[in-house]
DNA sequence: TGACTTTATACCTTAACGGGTATAAAATGA
DNA sequence: TCATTTTATACCCGTTAAGGTATAAAGTCA
């Protein structure tokens, strides 16, 4: 448990989108795999593919002061 | 030029720390390869490698809206 | 309870990342 | 100008991410 909130920023997003897993994959033009890995915290995926898929939200990756991150749980 | 500014942020960063890239490299835990890549804005850098340079500078990843990665030039 | 949908995990292959090394280019200083 | 330091690029190899497929588990609804 690594604080990744990746995983439930993506989950959560996709969720209020109404998509599923493999609709999230097939949108973003990554792998249903990806998408799985993604949700379930996996902590090395490539940049490129994850902002495939944060892009979909109007997000990407980029560096935020460490233990704030929580501030992205405001509505955008 | 994809407005990665994650490659200037750490370069930057680096610099303010009078480090090296070799110095980074070896604090950090990754390859001097890995940070010559990250500065040069290769976008397929695994997040967990990344990550290991942000944390020197108390940052991290963490999905942020798109476009608004220039807030990240405030001090903090 | 049972069908169906969605999600999670395992196996396998291909492609490429990470990293070491070597070399070249650029920057710094005298 | 020439040394030294720092950075950039190329080559090679081991490891592994990505993704497809299959299977299992979990959730949903009647």
């Amino acid at each position: 448990m690594e604080e990744n909130n990746l995983q439930s920023f993506v989950k959560e997003r996709r969720k209020r989108l109404g998509l599923t897993q493999e609709e999230l994959s097939f949108k973003a033009g990554v792998g249903l795999r990806f998408v799985r890995d993604l949700e379930q915290g996996k902590s090395s995926l490539q940049m490129n593919k994850v902002n495939q898929v944060l892009k979909l939200f109007g997000y990407e990756l980029g560096a935020v002061p460490a233990n704030r991150e929580d501030l992205l749980h405001e509505e955008g």
